[in-house]
DNA sequence: CATGCCGTGATACAGATGTATCATGCGAAT
DNA sequence: ATTCGCATGATACATCTGTATCACGGCATG
Protein backbone atom coordinates (compact mmCIF):
# COMPACT_ATOMS: atom_id res chain seq x y z
CA UNK A 1 0.00 0.00 0.00
CA UNK A 2 2.45 2.61 0.97
CA UNK A 3 5.63 1.94 -1.13
CA UNK A 4 8.74 2.66 1.21
CA UNK A 5 7.96 5.56 2.70
CA UNK A 6 10.89 8.19 3.49
CA UNK A 7 11.45 7.81 7.20
CA UNK A 8 13.14 11.17 7.90
CA UNK A 9 10.35 13.16 6.22
CA UNK A 10 7.84 11.04 8.68
CA UNK A 11 9.61 11.52 11.91
CA UNK A 12 9.62 14.89 10.90
CA UNK A 13 5.94 15.23 10.28
CA UNK A 14 5.73 13.48 13.77
CA UNK A 15 8.15 15.29 15.75
CA UNK A 16 6.79 18.78 14.51
CA UNK A 17 2.72 17.41 15.34
CA UNK A 18 4.32 17.38 18.53
CA UNK A 19 6.13 20.66 19.10
CA UNK A 20 2.46 22.22 17.88
CA UNK A 21 1.06 20.34 20.68
CA UNK A 22 4.03 21.36 23.12
CA UNK A 23 3.12 25.01 22.15
CA UNK A 24 -0.87 25.06 21.97
CA UNK A 25 -1.84 23.05 25.19
CA UNK A 26 1.82 21.81 26.50
CA UNK A 27 3.75 18.69 26.70
CA UNK A 28 1.45 17.06 29.27
CA UNK A 29 -0.96 17.28 26.81
CA UNK A 30 1.14 15.66 24.03
CA UNK A 31 0.38 12.04 24.59
CA UNK A 32 1.48 9.53 21.56
CA UNK A 33 -2.55 9.19 20.55
CA UNK A 34 -2.80 13.22 20.74
CA UNK A 35 0.61 13.83 18.32
CA UNK A 36 -0.87 11.21 16.44
CA UNK A 37 -3.81 12.87 15.84
CA UNK A 38 -2.27 15.91 15.15
CA UNK A 39 0.34 14.39 12.51
CA UNK A 40 -2.60 12.45 10.90
CA UNK A 41 -1.30 9.23 11.53
CA UNK A 42 -2.57 6.42 13.46
CA UNK A 43 -0.99 5.49 17.28
CA UNK A 44 0.63 2.70 15.86
CA UNK A 45 2.82 4.55 13.25
CA UNK A 46 3.73 6.64 15.95
CA UNK A 47 4.79 3.83 17.92
CA UNK A 48 6.64 2.30 14.78
CA UNK A 49 8.74 5.36 13.69
CA UNK A 50 9.65 6.27 17.61
CA UNK A 51 9.96 3.18 19.62
CA UNK A 52 9.14 5.33 22.79
CA UNK A 53 8.00 7.96 24.58
CA UNK A 54 11.20 9.46 25.29
CA UNK A 55 12.57 9.05 21.96
CA UNK A 56 9.81 11.35 20.32
CA UNK A 57 10.41 13.55 23.30
CA UNK A 58 14.37 14.40 22.37
CA UNK A 59 14.02 14.00 19.02
CA UNK A 60 11.48 16.92 18.88
CA UNK A 61 13.42 18.50 21.15
CA UNK A 62 16.49 18.71 18.96
CA UNK A 63 14.31 19.66 16.23
CA UNK A 64 12.81 23.10 18.14
CA UNK A 65 16.48 23.35 19.06
CA UNK A 66 17.66 23.45 15.16
CA UNK A 67 14.90 25.87 14.60
CA UNK A 68 16.19 28.25 17.26
CA UNK A 69 19.60 28.28 15.68
CA UNK A 70 18.23 28.79 12.37
CA UNK A 71 16.50 31.73 13.92
CA UNK A 72 19.09 33.25 15.38
CA UNK A 73 21.26 33.09 12.23
CA UNK A 74 18.42 34.88 10.18
CA UNK A 75 18.58 37.37 12.41
CA UNK A 76 21.97 37.68 12.53
CA UNK A 77 22.34 38.14 9.14
CA UNK A 78 19.25 40.17 8.99
CA UNK A 79 21.39 42.85 11.70
CA UNK A 80 23.43 44.26 8.88
CA UNK A 81 26.41 43.95 6.85
CA UNK A 82 29.41 44.46 7.83
CA UNK A 83 28.22 42.84 10.98
CA UNK A 84 29.29 44.15 14.22
CA UNK A 85 29.75 43.25 17.75
CA UNK A 86 26.65 45.43 19.01
CA UNK A 87 24.56 44.53 15.70
CA UNK A 88 25.11 40.61 16.99
CA UNK A 89 24.72 40.85 20.03
CA UNK A 90 21.37 42.82 20.27
CA UNK A 91 19.80 40.53 17.14
CA UNK A 92 20.71 37.41 19.61
CA UNK A 93 19.25 38.58 22.86
CA UNK A 94 16.03 39.99 20.85
CA UNK A 95 15.62 37.23 18.69
CA UNK A 96 15.27 35.01 21.45
CA UNK A 97 12.60 37.22 23.11
CA UNK A 98 8.86 36.30 22.46
CA UNK A 99 7.83 39.10 20.70
CA UNK A 100 6.49 37.75 17.47
CA UNK A 101 4.62 34.06 16.75
CA UNK A 102 7.32 32.13 15.93
CA UNK A 103 9.58 33.33 18.72
CA UNK A 104 6.23 33.15 21.22
CA UNK A 105 5.92 29.50 19.87
CA UNK A 106 9.66 28.74 20.01
CA UNK A 107 10.10 30.05 23.96
CA UNK A 108 6.57 28.46 25.06
CA UNK A 109 7.59 25.26 23.63
CA UNK A 110 11.18 25.46 25.11
CA UNK A 111 9.37 26.78 28.46
CA UNK A 112 7.45 23.51 28.44
CA UNK A 113 10.70 21.31 28.15
CA UNK A 114 12.52 23.36 30.51
CA UNK A 115 10.23 22.18 33.04
CA UNK A 116 9.96 18.02 32.27
CA UNK A 117 14.00 18.49 32.43
CA UNK A 118 13.70 20.02 35.86
CA UNK A 119 12.02 16.58 37.80
CA UNK A 120 13.67 13.88 34.95
CA UNK A 121 17.62 15.32 35.04
CA UNK A 122 18.53 12.02 33.16
CA UNK A 123 16.33 13.19 30.14
CA UNK A 124 18.83 16.13 29.96
CA UNK A 125 21.92 13.91 30.00
CA UNK A 126 20.54 12.41 26.74
CA UNK A 127 20.74 15.69 25.15
CA UNK A 128 23.21 18.17 23.93
CA UNK A 129 22.52 20.27 26.73
CA UNK A 130 25.30 22.74 26.09
CA UNK A 131 23.58 25.62 24.02
CA UNK A 132 23.61 28.01 26.49
CA UNK A 133 26.76 27.98 26.90
CA UNK A 134 27.64 28.19 23.40
CA UNK A 135 25.58 30.78 23.37
CA UNK A 136 26.75 32.71 26.34
CA UNK A 137 30.39 32.36 24.85
CA UNK A 138 28.98 33.82 21.91
CA UNK A 139 27.85 36.45 23.71
CA UNK A 140 30.48 37.21 25.61
CA UNK A 141 33.35 37.44 22.92
CA UNK A 142 31.01 39.45 20.85
CA UNK A 143 31.29 42.18 24.15
CA UNK A 144 35.36 41.52 23.98
CA UNK A 145 35.12 42.32 20.54
CA UNK A 146 33.44 45.79 21.19
CA UNK A 147 36.06 46.53 24.34
CA UNK A 148 38.87 46.46 21.92
CA UNK A 149 36.88 48.70 19.60
CA UNK A 150 36.10 51.05 22.35
CA UNK A 151 32.44 50.62 22.26
CA UNK A 152 32.03 49.11 25.71
CA UNK A 153 33.96 50.01 29.00
CA UNK A 154 36.94 47.79 29.13
CA UNK A 155 36.73 47.50 32.78
CA UNK A 156 33.70 45.27 32.14
CA UNK A 157 33.70 41.78 32.97
CA UNK A 158 32.63 40.13 29.35
CA UNK A 159 31.72 36.82 30.52
CA UNK A 160 29.46 38.13 33.73
CA UNK A 161 27.74 40.95 31.12
CA UNK A 162 27.44 37.99 28.53
CA UNK A 163 25.80 35.86 31.43
CA UNK A 164 23.93 38.52 33.08
CA UNK A 165 22.29 39.66 29.46
CA UNK A 166 21.21 36.03 28.51
CA UNK A 167 19.75 35.65 32.11
CA UNK A 168 17.80 39.16 31.80
CA UNK A 169 16.51 37.79 28.59
CA UNK A 170 15.37 34.63 29.79
CA UNK A 171 14.12 36.46 32.71
CA UNK A 172 11.90 38.95 30.08
CA UNK A 173 10.67 35.93 28.12
CA UNK A 174 9.20 34.31 31.16
CA UNK A 175 7.39 37.34 32.33
CA UNK A 176 6.06 37.83 28.93
CA UNK A 177 4.58 34.33 28.98
CA UNK A 178 3.24 34.36 32.32
CA UNK A 179 1.36 37.77 31.00
CA UNK A 180 3.36 39.80 33.34
CA UNK A 181 4.05 42.55 30.30
CA UNK A 182 4.01 42.03 26.28
CA UNK A 183 6.66 41.34 23.88
CA UNK A 184 7.06 44.92 23.06
CA UNK A 185 8.04 46.01 27.12
CA UNK A 186 10.32 43.48 27.35
CA UNK A 187 12.20 44.64 23.97
CA UNK A 188 12.16 48.07 25.59
CA UNK A 189 13.73 46.89 28.99
CA UNK A 190 16.50 44.76 26.82
CA UNK A 191 16.79 48.20 24.69
CA UNK A 192 17.52 50.11 27.54
CA UNK A 193 20.22 47.92 29.05
CA UNK A 194 21.71 47.64 25.54
CA UNK A 195 22.15 51.35 25.31
CA UNK A 196 23.65 51.34 28.69
CA UNK A 197 25.86 48.74 28.15
CA UNK A 198 26.72 50.42 24.51
CA UNK A 199 26.96 54.49 23.95
CA UNK A 200 23.62 55.57 24.02
CA UNK B 1 -12.52 8.15 66.94
CA UNK B 2 -11.05 11.28 65.78
CA UNK B 3 -12.62 13.94 68.31
CA UNK B 4 -12.98 17.27 65.70
CA UNK B 5 -9.33 17.81 64.42
CA UNK B 6 -8.25 21.37 63.68
CA UNK B 7 -9.12 21.91 60.02
CA UNK B 8 -6.50 24.45 59.18
CA UNK B 9 -4.00 22.25 60.34
CA UNK B 10 -4.54 19.45 58.58
CA UNK B 11 -4.66 21.41 55.20
CA UNK B 12 -1.28 22.80 56.39
CA UNK B 13 -0.15 19.04 56.72
CA UNK B 14 -1.67 18.21 53.73
CA UNK B 15 -0.55 21.11 51.57
CA UNK B 16 2.98 21.04 52.70
CA UNK B 17 2.81 17.12 51.74
CA UNK B 18 2.14 18.49 48.24
CA UNK B 19 4.61 21.06 48.13
CA UNK B 20 7.20 18.75 49.56
CA UNK B 21 7.04 15.93 46.32
CA UNK B 22 6.68 19.43 43.83
CA UNK B 23 9.87 19.92 44.82
CA UNK B 24 11.31 16.70 44.90
CA UNK B 25 9.45 14.88 42.26
CA UNK B 26 7.80 17.84 40.66
CA UNK B 27 4.18 18.48 40.24
CA UNK B 28 3.40 15.54 37.56
CA UNK B 29 4.04 13.30 40.29
CA UNK B 30 1.97 15.10 42.36
CA UNK B 31 -0.95 12.67 42.41
CA UNK B 32 -3.49 12.67 45.10
CA UNK B 33 -2.86 9.40 46.40
CA UNK B 34 0.99 10.81 46.40
CA UNK B 35 0.38 13.55 47.99
CA UNK B 36 -2.17 11.37 51.19
CA UNK B 37 0.65 8.94 51.17
CA UNK B 38 3.58 11.68 51.82
CA UNK B 39 1.17 13.50 54.25
CA UNK B 40 0.19 10.23 56.24
CA UNK B 41 -3.28 10.38 55.34
CA UNK B 42 -5.55 8.43 53.20
CA UNK B 43 -7.02 9.49 49.96
CA UNK B 44 -10.28 10.22 51.04
CA UNK B 45 -8.81 12.89 53.64
CA UNK B 46 -7.04 14.74 50.78
CA UNK B 47 -10.59 14.66 49.11
CA UNK B 48 -12.35 15.61 52.30
CA UNK B 49 -10.24 18.79 53.18
CA UNK B 50 -9.32 20.08 49.75
CA UNK B 51 -12.59 18.94 47.50
CA UNK B 52 -10.94 19.23 44.27
CA UNK B 53 -7.51 18.73 43.21
CA UNK B 54 -7.02 22.57 41.95
CA UNK B 55 -8.41 23.69 45.26
CA UNK B 56 -5.26 21.63 47.07
CA UNK B 57 -2.84 23.22 44.36
CA UNK B 58 -4.26 26.37 44.91
CA UNK B 59 -4.21 26.41 48.38
CA UNK B 60 0.01 24.85 48.53
CA UNK B 61 0.89 27.51 46.21
CA UNK B 62 -0.68 30.87 48.70
CA UNK B 63 1.41 28.85 51.28
CA UNK B 64 4.30 28.99 48.80
CA UNK B 65 4.32 32.73 48.15
CA UNK B 66 3.76 33.27 51.76
CA UNK B 67 7.12 31.51 52.49
CA UNK B 68 8.75 32.99 50.23
CA UNK B 69 7.39 35.93 51.09
CA UNK B 70 8.68 35.55 54.89
CA UNK B 71 12.28 34.97 53.64
CA UNK B 72 12.58 38.14 51.70
CA UNK B 73 11.67 39.35 55.07
CA UNK B 74 13.72 37.54 56.75
CA UNK B 75 16.67 38.57 54.35
CA UNK B 76 15.72 42.50 54.39
CA UNK B 77 15.66 42.85 58.48
CA UNK B 78 19.19 41.08 58.24
CA UNK B 79 20.87 43.21 55.49
CA UNK B 80 21.51 45.41 58.66
CA UNK B 81 20.15 48.45 60.19
CA UNK B 82 19.42 51.16 59.05
CA UNK B 83 18.04 49.46 55.88
CA UNK B 84 19.99 50.77 52.92
CA UNK B 85 18.55 50.70 49.23
CA UNK B 86 21.28 49.28 48.45
CA UNK B 87 21.23 46.56 50.95
CA UNK B 88 17.19 45.78 50.60
CA UNK B 89 18.16 44.84 46.80
CA UNK B 90 21.09 43.10 47.95
CA UNK B 91 19.08 41.29 49.82
CA UNK B 92 15.36 40.76 48.27
CA UNK B 93 17.25 39.60 44.77
CA UNK B 94 20.30 37.15 46.44
CA UNK B 95 17.14 35.56 48.60
CA UNK B 96 15.47 34.77 45.45
CA UNK B 97 18.31 32.93 43.65
CA UNK B 98 18.66 29.07 44.58
CA UNK B 99 21.64 29.71 46.86
CA UNK B 100 20.92 27.34 49.79
CA UNK B 101 18.54 24.31 50.37
CA UNK B 102 15.70 26.39 51.14
CA UNK B 103 15.91 28.45 48.46
CA UNK B 104 16.53 25.44 45.92
CA UNK B 105 13.41 24.15 47.13
CA UNK B 106 11.12 27.48 46.81
CA UNK B 107 12.77 28.20 43.33
CA UNK B 108 11.84 24.24 42.57
CA UNK B 109 8.90 24.16 43.70
CA UNK B 110 7.53 27.81 41.83
CA UNK B 111 8.94 26.66 38.58
CA UNK B 112 6.77 23.72 38.40
CA UNK B 113 3.94 26.12 38.93
CA UNK B 114 5.16 28.05 36.36
CA UNK B 115 4.93 25.35 34.29
CA UNK B 116 1.66 23.99 35.07
CA UNK B 117 0.30 27.94 34.91
CA UNK B 118 1.44 28.36 31.14
CA UNK B 119 -0.91 26.01 29.50
CA UNK B 120 -3.73 26.59 32.23
CA UNK B 121 -4.18 30.60 32.33
CA UNK B 122 -7.40 30.06 34.32
CA UNK B 123 -5.20 28.82 37.21
CA UNK B 124 -3.20 32.28 36.97
CA UNK B 125 -6.44 33.90 37.37
CA UNK B 126 -8.34 32.56 40.67
CA UNK B 127 -4.76 33.43 42.03
CA UNK B 128 -3.31 36.82 43.26
CA UNK B 129 -0.39 36.82 40.21
CA UNK B 130 0.28 40.54 41.16
CA UNK B 131 3.32 39.38 43.33
CA UNK B 132 6.13 39.93 40.41
CA UNK B 133 4.86 43.22 39.84
CA UNK B 134 4.95 44.45 43.55
CA UNK B 135 8.24 43.09 43.41
CA UNK B 136 9.49 45.12 40.87
CA UNK B 137 8.07 48.29 42.07
CA UNK B 138 9.56 48.07 45.18
CA UNK B 139 12.79 47.40 43.45
CA UNK B 140 12.29 50.56 41.32
CA UNK B 141 11.62 52.41 44.70
CA UNK B 142 14.90 51.41 46.15
CA UNK B 143 17.01 52.45 43.48
CA UNK B 144 15.15 56.08 43.17
CA UNK B 145 15.81 56.19 46.59
CA UNK B 146 18.98 55.34 45.57
CA UNK B 147 19.70 57.62 43.18
CA UNK B 148 18.57 60.80 45.60
CA UNK B 149 21.05 59.63 47.61
CA UNK B 150 23.77 60.00 44.62
CA UNK B 151 24.59 56.28 44.95
CA UNK B 152 23.45 55.68 41.43
CA UNK B 153 23.53 57.73 38.22
CA UNK B 154 20.46 59.78 38.34
CA UNK B 155 19.99 59.27 34.32
CA UNK B 156 19.27 55.67 34.78
CA UNK B 157 15.63 54.71 34.20
CA UNK B 158 14.32 53.09 37.64
CA UNK B 159 11.50 50.93 36.11
CA UNK B 160 13.44 49.66 33.02
CA UNK B 161 16.54 48.88 36.11
CA UNK B 162 14.46 47.05 37.98
CA UNK B 163 12.82 45.10 35.75
CA UNK B 164 16.22 44.23 34.05
CA UNK B 165 17.38 42.83 37.34
CA UNK B 166 14.60 41.02 38.37
CA UNK B 167 14.59 39.49 34.98
CA UNK B 168 18.10 38.86 35.06
CA UNK B 169 17.49 36.78 38.62
CA UNK B 170 15.15 34.78 37.19
CA UNK B 171 16.63 33.59 34.72
CA UNK B 172 20.15 33.38 36.32
CA UNK B 173 17.82 31.33 38.58
CA UNK B 174 17.03 28.45 35.96
CA UNK B 175 20.21 28.37 34.82
CA UNK B 176 21.46 27.29 37.94
CA UNK B 177 17.94 24.96 38.47
CA UNK B 178 18.68 23.70 34.95
CA UNK B 179 22.25 22.62 36.05
CA UNK B 180 23.84 25.03 33.56
CA UNK B 181 25.67 26.87 36.82
CA UNK B 182 25.58 26.61 40.70
CA UNK B 183 24.32 28.96 42.87
CA UNK B 184 27.64 30.93 43.86
CA UNK B 185 28.48 31.02 39.99
CA UNK B 186 25.10 32.68 40.18
CA UNK B 187 25.35 35.11 43.09
CA UNK B 188 28.99 36.30 41.60
CA UNK B 189 26.72 37.24 38.64
CA UNK B 190 24.26 39.25 40.25
CA UNK B 191 26.76 40.71 42.76
CA UNK B 192 29.02 41.97 39.64
CA UNK B 193 25.90 43.56 37.95
CA UNK B 194 25.21 45.64 41.45
CA UNK B 195 28.93 46.96 41.54
CA UNK B 196 27.86 47.91 38.73
CA UNK B 197 25.12 49.86 39.32
CA UNK B 198 25.88 50.99 42.53
CA UNK B 199 29.39 52.37 42.98
CA UNK B 200 31.97 49.08 43.16
C1' DC C 1 -32.06 8.38 75.30
C1' DA C 2 -32.42 9.49 70.44
C1' DT C 3 -30.99 12.01 66.30
C1' DG C 4 -28.01 13.76 63.25
C1' DC C 5 -23.77 15.59 61.67
C1' DC C 6 -18.65 15.19 61.38
C1' DG C 7 -14.44 12.68 60.33
C1' DT C 8 -12.77 8.62 58.20
C1' DG C 9 -12.25 4.19 55.72
C1' DA C 10 -12.87 1.07 51.76
C1' DT C 11 -13.95 0.65 47.31
C1' DA C 12 -15.88 1.67 42.80
C1' DC C 13 -15.82 4.02 38.28
C1' DA C 14 -14.74 5.99 34.01
C1' DG C 15 -11.26 7.79 31.36
C1' DA C 16 -6.56 8.37 29.77
C1' DT C 17 -1.88 6.70 28.86
C1' DG C 18 2.32 4.09 27.28
C1' DT C 19 3.23 -0.10 25.38
C1' DA C 20 2.57 -4.72 23.40
C1' DT C 21 0.43 -8.12 20.30
C1' DC C 22 -1.73 -9.95 16.33
C1' DA C 23 -2.84 -9.51 11.66
C1' DT C 24 -2.44 -8.07 6.82
C1' DG C 25 -1.14 -6.21 2.40
C1' DC C 26 2.45 -4.98 -0.66
C1' DG C 27 6.84 -4.92 -2.95
C1' DA C 28 11.27 -6.91 -3.77
C1' DA C 29 14.54 -10.54 -3.95
C1' DT C 30 15.52 -15.39 -4.85
C1' DA D 1 6.24 -18.01 -8.03
C1' DT D 2 7.34 -18.23 -3.39
C1' DT D 3 9.33 -16.06 0.45
C1' DC D 4 10.47 -12.48 3.39
C1' DG D 5 10.63 -8.06 5.40
C1' DC D 6 8.66 -3.47 5.64
C1' DA D 7 4.73 -0.35 6.66
C1' DT D 8 0.39 -0.13 8.69
C1' DG D 9 -4.07 -1.17 11.04
C1' DA D 10 -6.92 -2.83 14.98
C1' DT D 11 -7.10 -3.92 19.43
C1' DA D 12 -5.68 -5.47 24.01
C1' DC D 13 -3.58 -4.63 28.59
C1' DA D 14 -2.06 -3.03 32.81
C1' DT D 15 -1.63 1.05 35.32
C1' DC D 16 -2.63 5.46 37.02
C1' DT D 17 -5.71 9.48 37.76
C1' DG D 18 -9.46 12.40 39.74
C1' DT D 19 -13.71 11.83 41.61
C1' DA D 20 -17.85 9.61 43.55
C1' DT D 21 -20.32 6.41 46.58
C1' DC D 22 -21.39 3.63 50.46
C1' DA D 23 -20.66 2.60 55.14
C1' DC D 24 -19.73 3.25 60.02
C1' DG D 25 -18.32 4.98 64.62
C1' DG D 26 -18.36 8.84 67.81
C1' DC D 27 -19.73 13.13 69.78
C1' DA D 28 -22.83 16.83 70.64
C1' DT D 29 -27.27 18.54 70.80
C1' DG D 30 -32.29 17.98 71.22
Amino acid sequence: MTARVEHEERRRQIAEALLRIADTQGLQSASMRAVAAEAGVSLRLVQYYFTSKEGLLLDALERLGAQLQARMAEWITAAGTPPTPRGNVTAVLSCILPTDAESRRITRTYAAYYALVLNDPELLAKHGAAQPDLLEGFLAKQIRAAQDAGEIDAGRDAEMTAAGLLAMVNGLGSSVLGGQRDGAAALAVLRHHLAELFGG
